[in-house]
DNA sequence: AAGTAATGAGAGCAGTGCTCTCTCATTCAG
DNA sequence: CTGAATGAGAGAGCACTGCTCTCATTACTT
C-alpha cells in the first residue's frame, strides 16, 4: 500500500513542521524522507509566494531540488497534494501569527485583541499575497481542500475572533448598538446554537451572527487590499483605512471601545 | 499595424454585447469578425463558467469553435486577452443586474436599494460562481487586467452603492450610530475628498469611510459563501444570515430601516 | 551477507500557450 | 474585370505542464 506510507511520511513531515523536529526519531529512512517532503514543501512555498498558486509547477519544484521530476511523485502523490500541504502551512503560519499578537494583549483588554488580531491578519496577508490568496480568494481550478486535513488550521483566526468575543460577553462587555439590531430567523438561529454548543458560547444570536459579520468583513477588507480591488490610486492611507474600518467592526461586534463604559 | 484591427474588431464586439448588434454595418468582413470574437467570448464565457478561469484554455474554445488553435490567435491576442474580455463581459452582466435591482425600488427607499443591491449580488455571484471568482477571487496567475478597459464596468456596483448613499445624505437621511464615529485621519481624510470631488458628493468623511467598509463587507460576505469559507454545513440558513449582515451593514453605513426616522 | 523495499532516472503520453509558415479565399483598387 | 493586397485557417513545431510506467541502483532490514 504505497498511499499509506505517503500518508505516513507527509504526517510525519506536518509534525516536523510544527514542531520543528521529528517527535519521534523513526527509522533513518523515514527521517530523510521526512526531511526530503519538508525541502519540497519549502520549495513550493518559495514558488508559491513568488509565482501564485495556479503556476505552482511540480516540475519546477523538481529541478530546483535537483531531481527528476518523476521523483517528486514518491513524496507528494500529486500537485493538489502539494497544495494541501502548503495550504496546511499557510493556515498555521497564519494562526500562529493571529495568536501571537492577541497573546501580547491583555486578555481583559477585548477591543485591543480585536484589533491585534485584524491587524495580523492584514499584515500577513500584505506580506504573503499568493498565499493569502491560496487560502482566501478563487479556488484553484477543480481544486478542493480536503476538509479533514484543513478545518483544523483552517479555522483558528475564527475560533481566536471567537474566543476574544465570547470572554468579552462573559465579562459583561459585549452589547449590540446602532438603531437595527435585526431579528434572527429561526434556521439562523439554529445554526447558531449549533455553533454555540459546538464551541461552548455564551454569547446570543444576534450577537454572534453580528460576530461572524465583523469576521466576514475583516477578510472581505483584506481581500480587496491584497487583491486590487481598491484601484491603484484610490486609497493611498490604506492603514488608516484599516484602522477606521477595524474600529466600526469592533462596534459592530459590540465591542466597547478602550476604556468605554457599557 | 495588425494589434490596431485586432482593438478595432475586439471593440466592434464589445459593442455588439452590450447594444445588441453592431451599432454600425461596417464592411461584411468585419461583421464576420466581430461575430466571431462573439463567438469566442460566448465559449469562453461557457468554459469559465463550467471549469473556471485557471482551466481556461484557448485551445479548447478552438475546438468548440470547429477550428485549429492557431485560428482563434487571429481574433485575440492571447489568453489574457480573452480573460480580459470575460472580465468586462461579467463586470457588466453583474452591472446589469445591480442596476435592475436598485431601480425596480423606489428612488427615496433608500434602505430597500441598498439591500435589493446586495441581494443582486449575492443571487448573481451564487449564480456564477467561476465568473464571480473571475472578478473578486484571487487575481490570475501572472494576469493583471489592464486598467484602462476594466476599470469602467468594474466600478459600476461602488458607484450605484456610493448613488444611494449620497441620495440618502442628501435627503437628510443618513447619519451614522453606534458608540464609536472613529476620527477619520489625516491621510484618509485626502483620500475621501478625492473621491468626494471625483463624484460630486456631499457625503461627510466618516459615512464616507462607513460606506466603502459596507461595500467591502458585502462582498466579504459573498465570497465567504461562494468560495465555501463557511463549511459546508456550519451555516445552512445563508439567506437569513446574508440578511442579518445587510441589514447590519445597513445600518453601519448609516442607513434607517425602512419607515424608521432619523 | 542476502533479500527487500525505497528511490531516482528516463521515456513517454496527452495536454497547454504560442509562433511561424504556407495556402487559399475574399476583398478592393485600378 | 483583372491583379494585388488582405484576412483567415491549417499545420507543424517549440517549450512547457501533470502524470504514469519501467528499469536499475541504492540503502536498509533481517
Amino acid at each position: 500500500m504505497p498511499e499509506d506510507r505517503i500518508e505516513a511520511g507527509i504526517e510525519a513531515d506536518v509534525d516536523a513542521l510544527s514542531a520543528a523536529a521529528a517527535s519521534r526519531p523513526r527509522t533513518p529512512r523515514e527521517r530523510a524522507r521526512a526531511q526530503t517532503v519538508a525541502d519540497i514543501v519549502r520549495l513550493g512555498r518559495e514558488h508559491l509566494a513568488l509565482h501564485g498558486a495556479a503556476a505552482l509547477s511540480l516540475r519546477a519544484v523538481a529541478r530546483d531540488l535537483g531531481v527528476v521530476s518523476s521523483a517528486v511523485y514518491r513524496y507528494v502523490e500529486n500537485r493538489e497534494e502539494l497544495l494541501t500541504l502548503l495550504l496546511i502551512d499557510a493556515y498555521n503560519e497564519l494562526g500562529d501569527e493571529v495568536d501571537a499578537a492577541v497573546g501580547a494583549v491583555p486578555e481583559a483588554d477585548f477591543d485591543g485583541r480585536f484589533a491585534a488580531l485584524g491587524r495580523a491578519v492584514r499584515e500577513w496577508a500584505l506580506r504573503e499575497p499568493s498565499r493569502y490568496a491560496l487560502l482566501f480568494g478563487s479556488p484553484v481550478p477543480g481544486y478542493r481542500a480536503p476538509a479533514e486535513r484543513t478545518t483544523g488550521p483552517g479555522t483558528r483566526v475564527i475560533i481566536a475572533l471567537i474566543g476574544i468575543l465570547d470572554g468579552a460577553f462573559r465579562a459583561g462587555r459585549l452589547a449590540a448598538t446602532g438603531r437595527r439590531s435585526p431579528a434572527v430567523a429561526a434556521g439562523l438561529a439554529g445554526d447558531l446554537a449549533k455553533i454555540r454548543a459546538e464551541f461552548g458560547l455564551a454569547v446570543p444570536d444576534d450577537l454572534l451572527a453580528r460576530g461572524t459579520l465583523a469576521w466576514t468583513s475583516l477578510f472581505g477588507a483584506v481581500s480587496f487590499e491584497v487583491f486590487g480591488q481598491y484601484g491603484p490610486d484610490t486609497f493611498t492611507a490604506r492603514e488608516e483605512l484599516f484602522a477606521h474600518h477595524l474600529a466600526v467592526l469592533a462596534d459592530v461586534a459590540g465591542l466597547p471601545a478602550a476604556g468605554a463604559a457599557v
